[in-house]
DNA sequence: GCGGACTGCTTACCT
DNA sequence: ACAGGTAAGCAGTCCGCG
């Protein structure tokens, strides 16, 4: 008997010419993933209403070449509360299904689960769980949870939510080491700013570095001899071929189950790939390319930028730290790394300094895996746990898919039909109110206006995730708001214009109360107590990958790309969310509590008494089963008449700036410093008598910038706006905004092509606007700036009094202040 | 022909 | 391809102005 065990289930895809799945499996003895051509009887199928007779006289259907059989199924229609009978085309293959223009689901008019992706389909319904253990057993593959499973010293929650005991044993499972790599590569520059294209890869790859986490890091460079030197951190294997150099690279990327790169779906292992071809390199091609990524035939390749730029990666994994999606950005946030700053062409650099400039951004791609012990690659194997997707999936879909996904696997497993998104629109299109912003779909949250001014002794309270617990606590979900049962009609809580049932609960409602449960009662404190201390940080990234889905929960149901897109449910939990959020509003001001200000789930109370908030916090507890938590307390807050926008410092001195124009990134870097200086002195500030000395030092302060940039002391990077190009240059066609009018002049003058997603940095110059490396200090307009600081610092000083005077013709110092 | 009032576009932020 | 709400600055347009 042949057995081999412990085997981690990380992807599958559809081998065309087998006409089966072949499943990649990593195995972490003999670190390699192992490709295991699926026997299981699975055949790609989708499901009609159409009665037999219609499809057997169907000359279209059942002379297709695809074609295999028809059975009879049932599903439960939940949108209808009730079972219903359906007929299963069975086809031959994916492709006859759908995905051409004569496959069977065009063919097929009334067609439901037929665009779900053929692996998939496969992982729901042969109950395949990516992230998973297995075994192969003379040639069988076993699911077999690893016997070392961590211990759970909690009870599980109670949930009616069936699969949790099941989720739960999968999540808790280890995550082996993984043998990987991470690899750059630089090509030869066509000409000056120019960027080589990596679809047509023309031009000589002259370095390629990989920073494993087994083995010595290596960089090839071509150069004009062949030889090896070691500089105790790498080697450096100089190559004076090309293709030999590539075909050398092509043997070490085989070596690694994992390969991670920044970008290298659309530039480094495309480039390979395609100059590989180009250039006919012998031996065993390892990478295979897709649509718009290119895979690892034997591996998986995780592209970093994907990754990062996954909105809520940035925002709920990471905190949004990073604001821009490039390496240098990136890697200086999250492990203190940047590239290596060039003073010149890369097409000049020697073939030394080449290799560490390569070597660089492969260390900091490697870093940004490995770093808090493999944080970034527990978080993605436990979302391709919860998602139940495959490895790449995961890395190429936002959170959306991750949650269609997920959803799409309990209906399967409960046989509910799967809806079609017109299914759903049909009954839950319905709104009623209407967005504040022009082109929204319907209302959001409240922001109260603030009362300007300064306060002492202010407590913020906040709701514990207040939207997924509405969604948790008032059922909702796609089916379950605007029911079918005229019983259910009645049901409307906060005088909802939507009816929520009464008899059913929600499929969406009860996933994301079981994922709520499972993180707050069991995961959170696991994260607290657990004594191993590699257990307990463990249960900590299992808790933040919860949140990932958690958090997305609302926003999901109210996009129009989400499969169970259902406009009336997202609109009904901001309705409710008004209503709550309202009442707590309401109830603070009966108790004659001053309520500063408040937006969305958080409201500001001046000088509360501690009874006063207990009260708030029960009212909410006993009424809607939501938390109230006191979320900071601030020594002093500065409010003006704007909203979103004010200043908080704790009792420990810690200062929270919110929505401010000199927090923002675009605001130049003096302005940034000065403002900096200014809250480090209101920082101190005790009591309303400090005020006075600060005032006069901040004044003081000022005077000294605005010395410093009526001399012109400053640097041009001192003075530049960066703002990002969220488009290419051509597609801004309503207006010119003046960053791109800054990168149209590089372009025009210096020949530098700026891309979407770029920084453009310009300074503002009498003529209008240059890019910094395009101007002089001399034709800076100095009355631009000296407004933009006066905007900058009258949002705090405004409303604590202090009046700047507006700047002069004569821009005289004292006609400043 | 010029400037103020206005709208719309764009970016960056908040929850 | 998760949501809506807000601030701020600029671009472009309309309209009045003997």
């Amino acid at each position: 008997m042949s057995v081999r065990r412990n085997l981690m289930l990380v992807s599958a895809s559809y081998d065309g010419e087998a006409r089966r799945i072949v499943l990649k499996l990593y195995d972490p003895e003999t670190q390699e993933i192992i490709l295991f051509p699926s026997s299981e009887n699975h055949q790609p199928y989708l499901l009609t209403d159409l009665s037999m007779e219609e499809l057997m006289n169907n000359p279209q259907l059942v002379g297709h070449h695809g074609f295999d059989r028809i059975e009879e199924v049932k599903k439960y229609d939940l949108l209808d509360d009730r079972e219903k009978v359906f007929r299963k085309i069975i086809a031959k293959d994916p492709l006859s299904i759908g995905g051409t223009a004569t496959s069977i689901r065009e063919i097929v008019s009334r067609a439901w689960e037929a665009d779900i992706h053929y692996v998939w389909c496969y992982i729901y319904d042969t109950g395949k769980k990516p992230g998973l253990y297995y075994s192969i057993v003379d040639g069988r593959l076993v699911e077999q949870p690893v016997e070392a499973a961590l211990e759970d010293t909690l009870k599980l929650p109670v949930s009616n939510y069936l699969e949790i005991k099941e989720l739960v044993d999968t999540l808790n499972q280890p995550i082996p080491f993984v043998k990987l790599s991470s690899i750059d590569i630089e090509v030869k520059p066509p000409g000056p700013n120019h960027v080589p294209d990596a679809n047509k890869a023309e031009d000589p790859v002259i370095a390629v570095a990989f920073k494993p986490n087994t083995g010595a890091p290596k960089v090839y460079v071509l150069d004009g001899f062949d030889g090896e030197e070691d500089d105790g951190v790498k080697k450096i294997i100089h190559v004076s071929d090309e293709k030999r150099l590539l075909s050398e690279v092509l043997k070490e990327i085989r070596k690694y189950p994992v390969i991670v790169t920044f970008n290298g779906d659309k530039f480094d292992l495309l480039y390979l790939y395609n100059r590989a071809s180009r250039l006919s390199v012998e031996g065993k091609m390892p990478l295979e390319k897709g649509r718009d990524y290119v895979d690892l035939v034997y591996g998986v390749h995780i592209d970093l930028y994907r990754v990062f730029f996954n909105k809520s990666i940035q925002n709920y994994a990471y905190g949004g730290v990073y604001k821009e999606a490039t390496l240098d950005a990136i890697g200086k946030a999250l492990v203190g790394k940047g590239k290596i700053a060039l003073e010149e062409d890369i097409g000049m650099l020697k073939p030394r300094e080449l290799a560490e400039y390569c070597f660089r951004d492969a260390e900091i791609t490697f870093d940004l895996i490995a770093n808090k012990n493999y944080l970034l690659l527990k978080l993605l194997v436990l979302f391709m746990r919860i998602s139940r997707l495959p490895l790449e999936d995961v890395v190429r879909h936002g959170v959306s898919t991750w949650i269609k996904s997920m959803l799409l696997s309990i209906h399967r497993r409960n046989n509910y039909l799967i809806p079609r998104q017109e299914d759903i629109l049909q009954f839950k299109s319905a709104k009623v109110s209407e967005a504040i912003i022009k082109g929204k779909k319907y209302r959001g949250a409240i922001v109260l206006e603030p009362k300007p001014g300064l306060y002492f002794n202010l407590i913020v309270l906040d709701f514990a995730s207040l939207y997924p617990s509405i969604i948790m606590n008032f059922n909702i979900s796609y089916e379950t708001v605007r029911c079918g049962h005229d019983e259910c009609r009645s049901n409307a809580p906060m005088n909802s214009p939507h009816w929520i049932c009464r008899k059913r609960k929600g499929i969406e409602s009860s996933v994301i109360g079981a994922l709520r449960e499972l993180r707050v009662k069991y995961y959170q404190p696991l994260a607290k107590k657990t004594r191993d201390e590699e257990k307990r940080s463990f249960y900590d990234v299992v808790q933040r990958a919860i949140k990932v889905f958690i958090n997305a929960s609302y926003g999901v149901m109210g996009a129009d790309s989400f499969h169970f897109y259902a406009p009336c449910a997202a609109e009904t939990v901001t309705w409710i969310g008004r209503g709550i959020f309202t009442e707590l509003v309401e109830t603070a001001k009966a108790l004659g509590i001053e309520v500063v200000y408040g937006d969305t789930d958080s409201i500001f109370l001046r000088n509360p008494k501690p009874e006063e908030v207990e009260k708030l916090i029960e009212l909410v507890r006993n009424k809607y089963s939501i938390e109230l938590n006191i979320d900071k307390v601030y020594r002093y807050g500065v409010f003006s008449q704007r909203k979103k926008n004010y200043l908080g410092v704790t009792e420990d001195g810690n200062v929270d700036i919110k929505g401010l124009v000199g927090k923002k990134s675009s605001t130049p870097k003096f302005v940034k410093q000065a403002f900096h200086d200014m809250i480090s002195i209101l920082s101190k500030v005790r009591n309303e008598e400090e005020f006075n000395s600060a005032v006069a030092s901040i004044k003081r302060m000022m005077n000294d910038y605005v010395e410093k940039l009526m001399n012109r002391q400053l640097s041009l990077e001192e003075l530049a706006f960066d703002v990002m190009l969220s488009k290419p240059v051509d597609n801004y066609d309503k207006n010119t905004p003046q960053h791109v009018k800054a990168a149209k002049q590089l372009e025009r003058e210096l020949g530098v092509k700026a891309r979407a997603g770029d920084i453009i940095s310009y300074v503002k110059v009498k003529t209008g606007v240059k890019p910094v490396r395009m101007a002089r200090i001399e034709e800076i307009d100095l009355e631009k700036y000296l407004s933009v600081m006066k905007a900058t610092f009258e949002q705090v000083l405004d409303p604590l009094g202090i009046e700047i005077e507006p700047p002069r013709r004569s821009l005289k110092l004292k006609d400043f202040m």
